[in-house]
DNA sequence: ACAAAAGTGTTCGTCTTACACCCATGC
DNA sequence: GCATGGGTGTAAGACGAACACTTTTGT
């Protein structure tokens, strides 16, 4: 910490995107900064005591939170931790490696539960990327707006076409994939507090969602456009939904997740049409109205062979 | 060197799949270590030096190789060299980050070229990859035979399943963007060279494709399987096409990466449909036959807007 | 019996796939 | 004038999107 001996040491941290889905929040396992800020867990890797970066993962996950990791997969490494580091730094340059990892919802509360995590609505950092009851309200009211000033500021059309295609607007189609891209598009326009803190803007502060620390909204960001994309080509939804569950509670999860709406017709052929999952016999009793079949997930059907999603 | 002070250091190095097309060959620029095994370029990260990881390499490449980079992309980043480091080591623990990148053919030859360098075929690697004239010759030959051997040894049929779906067995389609599961498929089997080097079986030795050195042939299998994907939802082929071009030609481009034979017709109707190219004007006056158009790339389309690519 | 949620059958339009033919040039 | 590759129109089929209605329970 003071001898300047090696010229600069390089340290790998490990940033995880928990998510797990109640009802019908998706939610994102956060704790908190000192200054106040939400967090996503992070953990350094130790190459003495993992072999994979994965399995690096797993452990201090499991140690510090005791949420028990389904699905994991790697998002992004990110070399750039904000600024430059300069011959005489003496902090160790960060590299961080962002991971997705999925977990059930009733298995939140580990034993060695962290005091300030917790899972938190993603919805709560991205109000704008729920479609599930139409067009968000924020998006007309300031988000829009704004954007529109921004783009206005463009000689050529690039932004406004941009914006257009991201946003859905004027009868272009939502795809809520792009997560990402829309969440940089607001940090060009200086209209996210992360843009502000980088002192890339001088835009007058604005709540457009809960701000992270660092570049967790980004690596969160990340995080959701992938698991979206993912839900179509692979049955990792079911890594989210207790061992039986009703048809209609797998859509809600799915709804949950990609931010839309489905029918209900197409999205039941649909899965039928995967063969993913099998009744279990069975039925489970709602507050009010019918009783649901009950399902499980197949997953003999998935074990060794790459399985196909729901294509929503 | 000696003395083993800090308990370990962590070195982060870029590994680059740099790809190019001539003609209807897809060509991917190795480099050749000690052993006489083939790698692909590989430069350290020095935060002191670059400010992200894709700048730093960008730099080493261009000073290594001379080829100017155009499309960039980070596939995975691994932690896992082989083998675990323990405590004592006195090596530095490699974490290595995968990266694709797309050049053109004709700027193949830069100022200062690395003289062991040059750009290969990657089938002559992936040769069970290549189906643009119906089912490789190598697959019915040699590769199915030993598979069949292997998947028998399985008491339930996962492994028989997966063979079928991964190489398109009795009726099911092949699915050209899954080379990397087709390798791990065949490394687990112990039909590649990379598995008896690292221990993992004792087949006889057969050359199925021509080995890389470290888990190279791994990483361009991931850039093959990322390439492949990634032409079909953004505009990436033109970043391997000369400035103008026929439309045969694209069509051969697409053919070489994606490794599958292509209908003229449909092809062209999809390259219109999606107004990503305009004729210059100019003909090609080729061998022999009718002179073709040729087109150039609408680059203002794409500039800042995220645009779609060849859904082949 | 009535509310509330489960569950199903069918139609319509678009997008994909395939086939067969004509055109312009060099040798 | 014929071989060679360039270029196009049209029909059949597959797939996804939207629709409205019946069924079964709790209160």
């Amino acid at each position: 910490m003071s001898a300047p001996q090696p010229p600069l040491t390089l340290e790998l941290g490990l940033t995880a995107a928990i998510v797990a889905v109640t009802g019908d929040k998706p939610m994102i396992l956060t704790t908190r900064a000192a200054q106040g800020e939400a967090t996503l867990p992070t953990g350094p890797f130790d190459p003495l005591r993992h072999r994979t970066l994965e399995l690096g993962l797993r452990a201090w996950v499991d140690e510090q939170t005791g949420a028990p990791l389904g699905y994991v997969e790697q998002l992004y490494t990110f070399g750039d931790r904000g600024r430059h580091a300069r011959a005489g730094d003496r902090d160790p340059h960060v590299v961080s490696v962002g991971y997705l990892a999925l977990t059930r919802a009733s298995a939140e509360r580990g034993g060695r539960a962290d005091p300030l995590a917790g899972f938190r609505g993603w919805y709560e950092f991205f109000p704008w990327e729920d479609w599930r009851a139409g067009r968000p309200a924020d998006l007309d009211a300031t988000i829009l707006p704004r954007l529109s000033t921004w783009a206005g500021r463009d000689r050529g059309a690039q932004r406004a076409e941009r914006l257009r295609f991201l946003f859905g607007l004027d009868g272009a189609p939502f795809d809520e994939e792009r997560t990402l891209e829309r969440y940089e598009l607001l940090y060009e326009a200086g209209l996210v507090e992360e843009a502000r803190r980088d002192g890339r803007t001088r835009e007058p502060a604005s709540r457009l969602g809960e701000a992270m620390a660092f570049d967790h909204r980004r690596i969160l960001a990340t995080a959701m456009g992938r698991l979206r994309a993912k839900l179509k080509y692979r049955p990792v939804i079911f890594e989210l939904m207790p061992a039986a569950f009703t048809l209609t509670a797998l859509q809600r999860t799915v709804e949950a997740i990609s931010g839309r709406h489905l029918h209900k017709q197409n999205f039941r052929r649909l899965v039928e049409s995967t063969a993913l999952v099998e009744p279990t016999g069975d039925t489970a009793h709602a507050t009010g109205g019918r009783p649901a079949a009950l399902y499980r997930f197949r997953r003999d059907v998935v074990a060794e062979r790459p399985a196909p999603g729901l294509r929503v």
